[in-house]
DNA sequence: CCCCTGACGACGC
DNA sequence: AGCGTCGCCAGGG
């Protein structure tokens, strides 16, 4: 076995920042958000946001990435329109415990996940 | 190889 | 407080 030191988990590495992404966003416990913003922040502030939701849109059908729990600073949900559905987003995220009202997270604010706090 | 778009964010007015 | 603009990084045509 030895494994060396590769630590691979299925398939996560298409590149650092993708891999990083989707397990971060993996990360996040149920019935709380977190923002584009704060995840690029946690990984090195050295992209911009935009990366982060993009590589939400490159998540292969594999991986289990929960972006229903990312929104944008406001707690916008900016991306319900790539769920297939424009209410998904919306739906799983009330199912989960978290109140949207106008396509924006309740209590955002309170319900935010700060990967680099919280996982620190 | 050049141009544009894109699930964002911060700043300025 | 709402709207507009620029910046960032990468992929697609």
């Amino acid at each position: 076995m030895t494994t060396t030191k590769s630590n691979k988990k299925d398939g996560s590495d298409r590149s650092n920042f993708f891999g990083e992404v989707y397990e971060v966003a993996k990360l996040i416990p149920k019935g709380r958000v977190t923002s584009y913003g704060a995840i690029a922040q946690y990984l090195g502030t050295r992209m911009s946001a935009r990366m982060v939701g993009w590589a939400m849109n490159a998540v292969p059908r594999n991986q289990k990435v929960p972006a229903h729990r990312v929104v944008n600073s406001q707690g916008l949900l900016t991306g319900k329109h790539h769920f297939g559905s424009p209410t998904a987003m919306q739906q799983m995220l009330e199912k989960e415990g978290v109140k949207v009202v106008n396509d924006k997270v309740a209590d955002f604010k309170n319900k935010f996940w700060n990967p680099s706090q919280e996982l620190l």
